[in-house]
DNA sequence: GCAATAGTTAAGTAATTGCTTCACTGTTGA
DNA sequence: TCAACAGTGAAGCAATTACTTAACTATTGC
């Protein structure tokens, strides 16, 4: 489910702004709230609450509310998700160059 | 100049719609032409050379026009740049989730 | 030369995004 | 009990985005 196509968009569309990125960081040292997540921001809190929605629809962050606190942490597993999906497209990129670079020296070996 | 965070948000942006990450998944299998990349796209010349320029912009994509011809390659570099940037924030989230486990093991033996 | 090819540019438009403010609900500490 | 706190939801708005069409330039094969 991590790897449909969907998901991927959602997940990258949500990496695409810098305030949810800014999230996203505070998030990798820890939990926090939506209060500690708006903290560092100069936005409203009902802004920070629509990124989040933003990142918890996308799979890369998680939260569940205590009393009137509500806690935030990573989705790892989405992470790498998207991590993933880049890294396929560049060393398949990279593959090929070596594949390129060998057929290129054996050629030269023969000429 | 890579890490700059004005260039990580163009590069986010850029892979965050599909057509553009339909584009880079054609790059990595090797360059094109602008053509080539329109092709298999439900959408205009045009849309897609607007779609091209957003991926050059943000680095992800370089290109060269030999005569009349546009060829694309993608830039691995600044792949691995935003691939760097979700796997630095995974990390430290991992570390942190195994030094809380660590922690907690410590604990139980003394209890 | 001239038509077809490959791409570029500009202008317009509908939908989406990233905010704002305001009114509101539920929670908690004094 | 009640004021302050933490968050939510809706409405509205300006800017941006992802297209479109149409007019255009430059290259190439015949």
């Amino acid at each position: 489910m991590l790897h449909d196509p969907a998901q991927l968009d959602l997940m990258f569309q949500a990496l695409a702004d810098p305030a949810r990125r800014q999230m996203v960081d505070r998030l990798s040292r820890g939990p926090a709230s939506v209060s500690q997540l708006a903290e560092p921001l100069a936005m409203s809190l009902s802004a920070v609450v629509q990124h989040l929605n933003v990142l918890e629809a996308s799979g890369l962050v998680r939260s569940e509310k205590l009393g009137r606190v509500r806690t935030c942490q990573i989705e790892p597993k989405a992470l790498r998700a998207a991590e993933h999906w880049i890294n396929e497209r560049r060393l398949a990129w990279e593959r090929r160059l070596d594949r390129l670079g060998d057929f290129l020296a054996e050629t030269n070996d023969e000429g």
